[in-house]
DNA sequence: CGTATTTGACCTGCGC
DNA sequence: GCGCAGGTCAAATACG
């Protein structure tokens, strides 16, 4: 991977060498050569020389700020990857130990490890989908039956997460693996699946981390997404009816209750309300799990609220105020690839914060809340050299999205939640890719694959959640290093953009709309080695020269025209 | 006419 | 036991 990074810098500086020097000696060919240069006398020529020169000059130093840039993301992602090796090595042991517990019944990650390697106790990884070294025999293995899908325009060898893998799953649950994860099993009939949920509920009570589900042991868990929304409800890719509404208590706004009907026997229902406070945001409650092949985008979705529910299993119990929603139990999360592995000793490893989750006791159902409508909580100090990563005294590889701990606060409408800042925050904005404070990680200037979801031609409008994330996820393929960043974006971008995706479908999607991801920098500035530092040291002509070395291959693209539109994306009227 | 939505009635769980 | 609130059902209605 690394040796990836350094072709692909190696290109970029190459290039963008000749590129610069072509056009100083185009500029100094120009003037030298311009008819009126013999009446302009020596003088001038002199002056258009060392104007050239200068100019040259520029680009040579840029082109050594380029290389250094280069160099110390080189270095980052050395130092990290090998701390992610030993950390690896480290927890082997424990691994085979320690039986993970289940996740709740919920959104089922679409594929499931073999074995329980992310019981890396210690560790708050960014997997990013991609496997140890430690299991690198079960990479290969995975490796070669994705080249069979490398004709469908999937990854080689990476993958976003969106599939999320689920790391809480016992032996037991992957070797019985819900109908999500294996879609050519998905016809599994409702009495299979109320014996599954019978089994997820024992085991549930038996893994004893959870205290909200020992309490309620027939409640499910549910997950609910806060996200700016201006349609009537957040399109997630699935196909649901409307079979009830309600006027609840303390809020005006009527909730509305919908079942999944991509199968008849799905037992996924959500709610939408829309927030009292700011009725720009739409509260979308996820329950239950799909028995039924899902789209790419509803896979996203499902993704995120099984994380957010597997969450809810290892934080809800152990969450303290300011501390946000630490993951302390021996569990781990994959939200769209980021693997959050804890321990339960919180001296040894960094607690977990949640992106700007929280989890609620107060309902009878427990309820994990991820808030995916902060705009820009960034700190105006931005630290140009500030990485992702969080290097920390246990050698552990956290991953803190918390800028600060005492950044996190307390939901004052809600008793016993915890709301913590989700500082990797993806913000869909038109205007400028890159700015003086360095906020954006990474963008897809012109790309008719990503749009944002401000002010959208109809042809944005059309552009489809799936697409989105394939071309997030091809991105990713091409460079590594921007793995962590599009993961962590996905999330935020479906739940701000997927809404207006389902109207006007037909037509492909169109350039000029950008991608943007921006990083918390104020909260890697302990960080030894970052994956994301790459993008946030970019100057832009570099990272616009990026764009163009990692172009989104079209003909792997679902977007636009050629894209099957899923099942569900019509869906919400 | 088939399908989706609306809406009042009904059911259930929980707190007092 | 009662009342309240959340959740669901199903008949009525709207829509294409």
């Amino acid at each position: 991977m690394s040796s990836s990074i350094r072709d692909v810098a190696e290109t970029l500086i190459a290039r963008k060498k000749v590129v610069d020097v072509r056009n100083a000696e185009e500029d100094s060919t120009s003037n030298v050569s311009s008819p009126n240069e013999d009446d302009l006398g020596s003088d001038k020529k002199e002056d258009h020389l060392k104007s050239a020169k200068a100019k040259m000059d520029a680009v040579i130093e840029d082109n050594e700020r380029l290389k250094l840039t280069l160099s110390q993301i080189l270095k980052d992602y050395h130092s990290l990857e090998m701390h992610f090796h030993s950390i690896a090595r480290q927890d082997e042991p424990t691994l085979q130990e320690n039986t993970p517990t289940p996740p709740t019944e919920f959104f089922r990650p679409a594929s499931l490890p073999e074995s329980p390697l992310e019981e890396e106790s210690k560790l708050v990884s960014l997997t990013l989908g991609r496997f140890s070294s430690v299991d690198e025999k079960r990479e290969e293995k995975r490796n070669n039956n994705e080249k069979n899908h490398e004709e469908h325009g999937e990854l080689d060898g990476l993958e976003l997460g969106l599939d999320c893998k689920f790391h809480l799953g016992s032996i037991e649950d992957m070797k019985n693996p819900s109908p999500e994860n294996s879609f050519d099993e998905s016809k599994e009939d409702e009495q299979n699946n109320n014996t599954c949920t019978a089994n997820k509920s024992l085991k549930t009570a038996r893994s004893g981390d959870d205290e909200n589900l020992l309490q309620n042991p027939l409640k499910k868990p549910r997950v609910s997404i806060r996200a700016t929304c201006d349609t009537q409800t957040m399109n997630d890719g699935c196909q649901w009816r409307k079979y009830g509404q309600k006027i609840a208590k303390g809020n005006p706004c009527p909730r509305a209750y919908y079942r999944c009907t991509v199968s008849s026997s799905c037992p996924v229902r959500k709610q939408v309300q829309r927030c009292k406070e700011d009725m720009s945001v739409l509260i979308t409650t996820y329950e239950g799990t799909h028995n039924h092949p899902l789209s790419v985008s509803a896979k996203a979705m499902a993704s995120a609220t099984s994380a957010a529910t597997a969450m809810l299993k290892s934080g809800s119990s152990t969450s303290q105020p300011g501390l946000g929603v630490s993951a302390t139990s021996s569990t781990s999360t994959n939200l769209h690839g980021f693997n959050f592995n804890s321990r339960n000793n919180l001296t040894t490893s960094q607690p977990f914060y949640f992106p700007r989750a929280s989890i609620s006791t107060s309902q009878s159902h427990p309820t994990v809340v991820l808030d995916l409508t902060t705009p820009n909580i960034f700190p105006p100090h931005n630290k140009l050299s500030s990485t992702l990563f969080s290097a920390t005294s246990s050698s552990s590889t956290c991953l803190n999205f918390s800028s600060t701990p005492s950044s996190s606060s307390l939901d004052s409408n809600t008793a016993n939640t915890l709301k913590v800042p989700w500082n990797t925050v993806f913000h869909s904005r038109p205007e400028a890719v890159f700015n003086s404070t360095n906020h954006i990680g990474a963008s897809y200037n012109s790309q008719p694959y990503i749009h944002n979801n401000v002010q959208k031609s109809p042809e944005v409008q059309n552009m489809h959640v799936t697409d989105k994330i394939t071309a997030a996820t091809k991105a990713i393929a091409r460079d590594p290093t921007f793995q962590s960043a599009l993961a962590a974006a996905i999330t935020s971008f479906i739940g701000n953009s997927g809404g207006n995706v389902q109207e006007n479908h037909g037509s492909g999607g169109n350039a000029g709309q950008n991608f943007h991801l921006y990083f918390p920098q104020e909260s890697m500035r302990d960080g030894i080695g970052c994956a994301t530092s790459y993008v946030n040291k970019l100057p832009q002509p570099l990272f616009s020269q990026q764009k163009n070395l990692i172009p989104f291959p079209p003909s792997t693209f679902s977007g636009s025209k050629s894209t099957p539109i899923s099942l569900g994306e019509e869906s919400e009227k």
